[in-house]
DNA sequence: AGCACGCCGACT
DNA sequence: GTCGGCGTGCTC
């Protein structure tokens, strides 16, 4: 009887995504398995595919079957359970069947070398400790998460505000999988794989521990991703991608500050790792934790539905670090003395302190999603559009706009709020802020970090080793400087406009801003210092400053959620959003309201609310023009049929993503 | 995605 | 008469 393989071929357009059929030769029979890579013929050439199925019945003419040539030579192919959760990712992120497979697939096609002494420490050099003690919440938090793993297997997410021994927790479960012969899978964001922070987990688990990160070449990847597969290894860090390491006996997987935005991809399929680690762990029955200082606000909100399992970690394990203390500063009343710098007077006293003291600086512009947002200087009150709840942006024309929903007003000579003539579209960039930082503090060694200083291949590390070098007293930068690096001689961080992030065009600005803040603060006094922050503002009022300020997730929590539940924003209910693009600006724009017009006509009637289209935040880039619209929904998997129906008509010009 | 096949304009 | 433009259509 002949055998026949059911082939997705490794070519990811819309038009290909379905099986071909192609004949099994009688010698492979036994080596060609659902998963397998194998080589084929397609067209007039030779191309890979993935073998998904095999079955004895031809679907179409028989001679027009070709026999596959074999097995491709360098892959492993995809394990049954990692096929399940590509189709899952094709249908959740509206992908070909091929990106997802390609997604899961351990091994990518050879990618560039790069350095690699990241981390990879000279094993004779680290000495195993003894398993840390752990306090009673430690404990208690471990014992959880194993004793929920037994029962319903609900996610854990453990929220432990900083310093409270996160990791030890992690470590005293991971032990436990080890005793019992299982795996983990342990995330954390590409940015804190650092060796100083994976030092512990070689001081406790030695060489049963592999580490993947995106600087290592393909050789060095699949040397770990081996030692996995045969169980050589217990454990497994890395970043998002390291969720598909294939390992046949995982029993864990644990995602490090799970609400950092770099667990979502952004590349098709856009997938977003917690949502991915919990079709993975309920496919395969591992555990799956989260854990987070300032969880997203989807997770908590699963959390309190009890859809997960929430365990606190609510004290500081080591007494010695104290919060930093914050200073917000009301930037209406630096205008109404007569200060228009970008310091305010206290922060400049505490700059020219630190530089006395010989002590470090970092300022930092959270610049993130900003998109020219017009707000007045006299009352700080943003520009809001007042049916979306989110900062109208700056045009150039003169004109003001809402993104989600397309509503425009001419830029107004007042304040709507206070009749003040001061209104004025925001916009400073870092270069701006590091010569007024260097004309008001000569004599201060200045360093920038952002998108521009660190193109180089290790404009990164260079900027950042100089800085803990103390080359410079002050380093100005954007987000990118708040994200995990540790700089004891730090006692000082200032965040010179809380607001630019806040007005952003999207409705997670809040929690943006409020993660941001957060971790801004946590950067100063890491040391043997202590640590100020210095927040300014032209909102101080606003409750994400506020409970930024106090260090209190919850408390941002309580106020964040009920203007979400109001507007029917997630994770109150589902957004899909979706993004059209094209050369023609005319065109697309048509082209967008052509797709709303569809959208509206199939989904209208099920509850679907369209907003939009309306131009992107960045309307132009390179040349092609871009439409955004959003559709809402209460329930968030009816979004998914849209989603299909959007990708189908708008194909390669569509991106889209359901929130 | 590629690469054929196919049907109309200017060239050795 | 032929070379070649890139518009549809197919690949097991």
């Amino acid at each position: 009887m002949a055998v026949y393989a059911d082939v997705i071929v490794n070519i990811s357009a819309s038009a290909l995504d379905r099986t071909f059929q192609y004949l099994v030769p009688e010698a492979l029979t036994d080596s060609v398995r659902p998963g397998c890579q194998v080589d084929i013929p397609f067209g007039n050439r030779q191309i890979s595919g993935f073998v998904i199925g095999l079955s004895e019945t031809p679907e179409i003419e028989e001679d027009k079957i070709l026999p596959l040539y074999g097995l491709s030579p360098k892959s492993t192919g995809v394990d049954e359970k990692r096929m399940a959760l590509a189709a899952w990712m094709r249908d959740r992120y509206g992908c070909t069947m091929n990106q997802a497979l390609m997604t899961v697939l351990p091994v990518k096609r050879t990618a560039r070398r790069g350095k690699t002494k990241v981390a990879s420490p000279a094993l004779e050099e680290i000495s195993l400790a003894p398993a840390p003690k752990l306090n009673d919440e430690q404990q208690a938090a471990a014992a959880a998460i194993l004793q929920e793993m037994q029962a319903a297997n609900r996610p854990s997410l453990l929220f432990g505000v900083t310093g409270s021994g996160k990791t030890e927790v992690y470590m005293a479960v991971i032990a436990e999988m080890i005793a019992r012969r299982k795996q983990t899978i342990l995330l954390i964001p590409e940015i804190a794989l650092t060796y100083q922070n994976l030092k512990r987990f070689y001081e406790r688990f030695g060489d049963r521990i592999g580490v993947i990160n995106s600087r290592q070449s393909a050789g060095e990847k699949s040397e770990t991703i081996e030692k996995a597969q045969k169980g050589e290894i217990d454990l497994v860090i890395g970043p998002r991608s390291a969720l598909f390491t294939p390992m046949p006996n995982l029993g864990l997987i644990i995602i490090d500050e799970e609400h950092e935005e770099s667990y979502r991809s952004e590349l098709a399929p856009r997938y977003h790792s917690v949502e991915v680690a919990e079709k993975l762990s309920e496919i395969t029955g591992a555990g799956l934790v989260l854990g987070s200082a300032t969880p997203s606000l989807d997770s908590f909100y699963k959390a309190r539905k009890g859809l997960y399992q929430l365990l606190r970690l609510n004290r500081r394990a080591a007494a010695s670090s104290i919060l930093p203390s914050v200073h917000v500063i009301d930037l209406r009343e630096e205008m109404k003395e007569g200060n228009k710098s970008i310091f305010s007077r206290c922060l400049r006293e505490k700059i020219e302190e630190r530089l006395a003291k010989k002590e470090q600086i970092m300022l930092f512009l959270n610049r993130r999603g900003y998109a020219g947002f017009v707000s007045c200087r006299s009352c700080g009150k943003a520009l809001k559009c007042p049916h979306c709840d989110v900062g109208l942006t700056y045009h150039r024309g003169g004109s003001l706009q809402c993104h989600y929903c397309g509503y425009r007003i001419p830029f107004p000579d007042r304040c709507p709020s206070c009749g003040s003539p001061y209104v004025a579209a925001f916009g400073t960039g870092t270069q701006k802020v590091e010569s007024l930082v260097q004309k008001e503090f000569p004599s201060a060694r200045v360093l920038r970090m952002d998108a521009d200083t660190t193109k180089g291949k290790e404009g990164h590390s260079r900027i950042l080793s100089a800085f803990a070098h103390q080359s410079a007293d002050i380093l100005v930068g954007t987000q990118m400087i708040v994200k995990g690096h540790d700089f004891p001689r730090v006692s000082l961080v200032g965040i010179l406009a809380a607001d630019l992030s806040l007005y952003s065009s999207d409705f997670r600005a809040a929690e943006q801003t409020f993660d941001l803040l957060t971790q801004a603060a946590g950067r100063a006094g890491r040391g043997a210092l202590a640590g100020e922050v210095v927040i300014q503002t032209y909102t101080p009022e606003h409750y994400a400053v506020q409970t930024a300020a106090a260090q209190d997730y919850e408390a941002f929590f309580e106020e964040e959620l009920p203007r979400r539940q109001l507007l029917h924003y997630p994770p109150a209910g589902g957004m899909l959003s979706v993004t059209v693009s094209g050369p023609e600006e005319a065109e697309n724009a048509s082209f967008a309201a052509g797709l709303a017009e569809s959208i509206r006509q199939g989904f209208a009637e099920t509850g679907a609310d369209l907003i939009g289209p309306s131009p992107h935040f960045r309307s132009k880039v390179q040349d092609i023009y871009r439409q955004v619209m959003f559709v809402k929904h209460p329930v968030r998997e009816s979004l998914l049929q849209i989603q299909e129906l959007v990708q189908r008509q708008g194909g390669s010009r569509v991106q889209t993503d359901i929130f």
